[in-house]
Parts: C-alpha cells; structure tokens; sequence
DNA sequence: GCACATATTGGAAGCGCTTCCAACAATGAG
DNA sequence: CTCATTGTTGGAAGCGCTTCCAATATGTGC
C-alpha cells in the first residue's frame, strides 16, 4: 500500500517507474524509435556517433528489449515440438531428455520461440503417426526429433510434405538428405574410445551397444572398429551384444559377455546407464576396475560421476545442441525457407576418469 | 520454391494460411473479438450458447491463442530470475537444479514470462550482494531462490525492500514469514523414512546430514528423530556426521561413520548422492545391502535407480517445484502485490526399492 | 406498466516492438 | 552544376491480443 502511494507520487513527480521501452530510449538519445530499433538490431545504416548515442542511452536506462513484442512485431511466432522417445518422468536415463530440452527452452524462451514437449512412445506401433498427428495439431513450425525418431526416413518425409521443418538430434548418415542431422562426430567419437583403450594396452574388447535404429549410436560402433583396423587388431578383437540404454541391460549383458568372454581387458558401453550397470556386474563377479577391467561410457551424464569408479566416457554438450536446434529452427523459419538438410557437428570430448588404467 | 507458389495461390483463393488468430475465431463464431477473448479467458457474462458457438470455431480452426501477443496486451510481461547455487554444468549433484529449472522454462514459457537463470557460487563471500546486484540489473519481478540463498533472512528483506517477489525453494520455516518458501513436508519426510526403517526392525542408525544452512534438509534430520521418539527410541540411537550433498562426502562419512559406530543397522543420506557414495563405501566394507546395512538417500533423482541396489528414497516433485514457483511468482506480479509470505507444501512419496529391507 | 439495476455484447485503444515507405542529406558521375 | 544513386532518418501501420468504456438486452421490484 504504502508502496504503491510512494510509486504514484514518483510518477507524478515525472520520474519513470517500471521498465522502460524503446521509446525511452529514443527520448533520450533524441532519435526516433526506428532508429534505436536498427541500433537493438545491428541494422546498418546508422552513423557511428547516432549509434554511440542510442547505446549511452540504453545503457543508461539499463533498457532491455521485450522479446514478447519484439516476436510479435516481427511476425515471428514460432511453435516449435520437442519430441522425447520416453517419459523421463519414469525412465532412467532421463537426464539425455533433460538436458537436451532444458537447452531449447532457455534457447526458446530468448528467441521468443514457443516450446512444446511431447513424448512418444517408441515402442508403440503407431509412433510416427501420432507425432505427425500431434505435431500438425500443434500447428508446428518445427520439430527436434531425438532417437531413434530421427532416423526414421518415412516420417522425416512426412513432415516435409507437411512444410514442418525438422532437426534430428544424433541422426545418422542416411537422413543427413532429409533433415538437418545435429549431433557429434559419432564415428570419431568410437573412435577416441577405440585409441584410448589401445593406448592403455588393451587388446580384448567387449561393447555393449544400444537399440537398434539409433545409427548414431551404431556409428560409434564403427568408429570403434576402425581405431581397431588402425591397431592391427581385427574385429574378432570385440565380442558384443546389444542391450536398451537401461542400467539394467548393461547389468545383464555385461554377465553374459564376461561368461562368453572372459578375457576381455576393455569394455565399452553405448551409454553411461549401462555402463553404471556393466560396473556392477563386474564387480559382482569379483573383478577390480579398472585392473581387472577397464570400462567407458557415453554422454558424460552425472552418472559417471557418482559411481565407483566414475567413468571415463565421452562428453556430449546435451544443452547445447537443444539450444542449437531451435536457434536453427527459428532462423530458418524467419528466412522463409524450411531448414536445409545438412549436418551440424558440435565437439565432443573424451573425459578420462579412473575407471580406465593401463593394463598392469 | 513450388511450395511459395502454392501457398500464394492458395491464398489467392481465399483460403487462409497459416495459424488462425481470434478474429478469425470471432468471424467464424459470428461473434466480436472481445466476446473471444472473454471465453478463451474463462471469464463471466457470457451466456452459455454463445460460448459454446466459439469453442465450436475454436476447435474448427485448431486456433491456440498467442502466448505472446496476450502478455504484451495484458502488460504483465514479467522477468523472473532463477538463482542457482552451482553450476550444473561442472556439479554432479546437478540434477536437483537441473529439474528445477526444466519445470520452471517450461511453465514461464506457458505464461509468457521471461526466465532469467543466475549461477551464484555459495562458497563466495559476496554471493547475497552478488544476487542482489544481478537481481536489480536485470529488472526482474520476482527471483526464485534455491538453498541456501532461500534461507538467508537478509538476502530476503533486501529483495523485498526493492521490490522484488521471491519463492525460496525448500525455504526452512524461519523464513516463511519473510517469503513464500516452497517445498514438501520435510518433517513428515524425515519421520515417513524413520517409520519405514523403524517398521523393517532398525534400532541404530547412522545420518549422513547436508550442508549446514541448508534447512529443510536439517528439518529432515528432526523429522526423523520424531519418528525415533515415537518409537520410543533416544536420540542416542543415531550417529551422524555432515557432509556436502556429493558422492565423495556420502563415502567419506559412511566410512567413518562405520568405523566409529559399527553397529549401525540403517543409513540415513540427505540426498541421493551422498547415499551413493555411502553404498560405496559399505561395499567396500564387505557390507552387503540391504542386509547387513539399508541405506537411504532423498529426492529420487535418477541416481537412485542407476546404483545397487536401486535406492529406497523420498521423491520430491522438483520439476512441479519449478513451475509452481513461477506461477505463484507471476500470479502475484499480476495482481499487483508481491507474493504473500507463508508455505506452499508440495506432495513427497516414500519411494521404496531395495536398499532396504526388514533385519534379518 | 415504469424506472432501475444487472447481464451481455461490441468498439476502439494500446501493449512494445518491427518494418514498410517516404523524406531528406550526402555523395559521385557526367 | 545537375541528376541519379546511396546512405541516413523518421512517421505510421500493425503484429494478436486484453481491457476499458459505451451500448444494448434482459430482468427486477414496485
């Protein structure tokens, strides 16, 4: 109450309260708003010195542009679809979803870009056609499609035909045609994990890969190889099986592949759930990490923080490429033309941690 | 190119393209844009029939309103800060903020406020002026805290005194009378976890505690001794020491706190990490789990279902959290006053897995 | 039946910004 | 020195919506 009293007197007292808008700022630079719009936006055209003058006065007033009309004025507005394969709410491995959707949103929430998440089961039959039913519902401009939706060609082209411009995250080679694939350089991240593990001495491997239908995720596999090849060492140098990213399957598999194959020095998982789990399984068969048996995960997730021994695994920059994606997806919805199919690579990085050593 | 084309000969036609706004609803329903607008926003005075005329063009159109364009009108284009103890990029207790912020994006993006997301080290002398400065820079409406900053009396009053709404995120209850402090019932929490290792037949127990100043978490703590009390057991029955809410601190105390009191039957973590690091260490000590020793962590991060055993911990709706807090935050900015101080107290679950289990 | 209060509708202004277009100044070529 | 070109500015319309205010319809008590 007392507040509001003192705010009114201020603004009798002509002195502004709450936010100042563009207009502010034109008053006191002495220009006009379009001027100090081309400032805001790094529009030519402008004399140096008006320019200085428009910046003094924004700084001054501590002015920020509001995205809300900025998006709306610049017909703008866009919809954009987050597509999840599973519910983190109930998954295990929900901090890949997480971190990629945390990523857009703060992305999307700068550019003024709306974000709407669905989540699609990617065992269910009919899976392609509810996202195309949700996202044509929605009104899409765009849609982030994470694995394996993005591998799925068929559906990739449905979108097109449906003027829906989409973005893969981790897609593999085969759609680079159709949408704008973003993600790492896969093989060379198998790779890195391939000369790593021969670095250190290893010359018997086991791999625990992911789902079928996430190239991506085959593509480390090749990289893996091919460091393999470089070695001399052949592919009957790895002994695999093909588990679902749960910490459970990497429990199971690695039981399996310890049993078919005890003399494995190295083991590398397709993600650090698995590996967590390929962990306790060594352990429980007595073998000592990383003496005994060395293994890596994948993503870089907290996970491979908080188990013993944290995990040397490859970093993914998860909120990035969210945060990417949709920057993408808007430019190319501002440009007027959909996205162009392509690749985007973002760096990765092998993050060695103490459940890799050289061999004794 | 061939689409352009399309799309203007369509237009051409009459055919209208792209997203559907309200005067297009209101054309179709017969109705004036205002009497739209007054059903989209569940307002009274609108008799029944014509509100039902509307809903029937909105769905015909698939129109959704403008998120954008209705907070510009509606002037209440808000900035709301999210402040963060740490950075999740580099912590591993990260999802707890990570979560957070997810719901809380997520729920400002519906809302059209702007989320604005600080990283403030606690460990700095100057963190609160740090806040406040960022604070008062940004121009924000109303800041949500995490712990500790949440729990700071005079961090609070300073940000009340400029006018600034503020949630504390698991805020203690010395604090509610300074700001709305948001949280589940961390004395129940604590007592629901005494009652379930006091009910499998434990009769000495060992508390790993967080941070000091964290206060929720120390609510936790008497929550817990209630439930002892209840049960006729003394305080004497549980030994604790204080850690740092990270995997190494749960191991370091869990190894200490076996050597000092070996007798303990159940170990109490104050989060899922530490209650890791703790399973760590009782497998080291030959213990086996739950057999020889339960152990409990808190906040049902995916942590807890990615080590062995899976955890036995209390969920904590932390992306419910984030949103709610926005939603109180920008409800109170558009009524005016700032957020009334009190509680808002939020389910938890006792999410039983098996790190415990009855004595054998 | 009337005067009045109340419920229901529509018109129009305007949120803070971009962008189209017109006006004018400065520059260079002829 | 003129005309055309380019660079620099401002005016005004309008993005899709809410909200104030006025206008009309409906209902109430007498």
């Amino acid at each position: 109450m007392r507040d509001d009293g003192q705010l009114i007197a201020l603004e009798r007292s002509g002195v502004r309260v709450g936010k100042p808008t563009i207009d502010d700022v034109a008053a006191l630079a002495g220009v006009a708003r379009t001027t100090v719009s081309r400032v805001l936006n790094n529009q030519p055209n402008v004399r140096g010195e008006v320019r200085e003058k428009v910046l003094v006065a924004v700084e001054k007033l501590g002015y920020r542009v509001n995205v809300q009309a900025r998006n709306l004025a610049g017909r703008r507005t866009m919809r954009i679809a987050l597509i999840h394969a599973s519910d983190f709410d109930t998954e295990p491995n929900s901090y890949f979803s997480s971190a990629l959707e945390l990523g857009a949103t703060r992305a999307g929430a700068g550019l003024g870009v709306q974000l709407i998440t669905h989540v699609i089961n990617q065992n269910d039959q009919g899976a392609a056609a509810q996202i195309v039913a949700d996202l044509s519902d929605d009104q899409c401009d765009g849609a982030i499609l994470t694995p394996p939706f993005g591998d799925d060609p068929q559906l990739l082209r449905t979108l097109r035909g449906l003027g829906i411009a989409t973005v893969a995250i981790a897609g593999g080679a085969d759609v680079e045609k159709l949408t704008l694939a973003m993600g790492i350089d896969d093989f060379q991240a198998g790779y890195d994990i391939g000369v790593h593990l021969i670095g250190l001495g290893h010359k018997r491997f086991g791999f625990v890969k992911g789902l079928q239908g996430h190239t991506s995720a085959e593509t480390r596999f090749d990289g893996f190889l091919a460091a393999l090849a470089d070695a001399g060492l052949s592919e009957a140098a790895v002994t695999w099986r093909r588990g679902n990213f749960t910490f459970r399957s990497g429990l199971d598999l690695t039981q399996s592949l310890l049993a078919d194959a005890p003399d494995i020095a190295a083991l590398v998982c397709a993600n650090d759930d698995m590996a967590a789990g390929a962990l306790l399984a060594a352990h429980k068969a007595g073998k000592r990490i990383p003496e005994d048996l060395a293994i890596t995960g994948f993503d870089d997730t907290p996970v491979s923080e908080i188990v013993w021994p944290p995990l040397t695994t490859i970093h993914q920059p998860l909120r990035r490429m969210g945060a990417r994606a949709v920057e993408l997806l808007a430019a190319s919805a501002a440009s007027g033309k959909g996205c162009a199919p392509g690749r985007e690579v973002l760096e990765h990085q092998l993050v060695v941690r103490e459940s890799t050593a050289a061999t004794p």
